[in-house]
DNA sequence: AAAGTGACTAGAC
DNA sequence: CGTCTAGCCACTT
């Protein structure tokens, strides 16, 4: 890991508006990472400027440790939130001309 | 150097 | 729903 992308990592994160949310997976691959785990270690490093609670899991799950507080931040966003699990429609953001 | 661990994912059962 | 495997990558013992 290089800060490079770590700051790429940041920057796509900042870029995610809110009511969207996205997984570590779509973020990791769109920051050149070759593993979801380096997001999740770049979010526990430092999440303090990061909208850490639009990440999610794969199936649309947030952190096991912080899912009362993310699924409330983004409840608050107006994202929709079925039995403990982000809407899948809204969970995998898609950069179309973004990019 | 080797093994354990974790804000991950996907597949098998 | 759940558990297990197997990849995955950086970090800590």
């Amino acid at each position: 890991m290089n800060d490079e992308q770590v700051e790429r990592v940041r920057e796509l994160l900042a870029a995610v508006p809110p009511g969207r949310v996205t997984t570590y997976g779509d973020l990791a691959a769109a920051a050149g990472l070759n593993s979801p785990r380096i997001i999740g270690r770049i979010l526990a490093e430092d999440s303090a400027d990061l909208a850490w609670h639009r990440v999610v899991h794969a199936d649309g799950k947030p952190a096991p440790h912080k899912v009362d507080e993310q699924l409330q931040r983004l409840r608050a966003e107006g994202i929709q939130i079925r039995n403990e699990r982000v809407d899948i429609d809204v969970t995998r953001w898609r950069w179309d001309d973004a990019m």
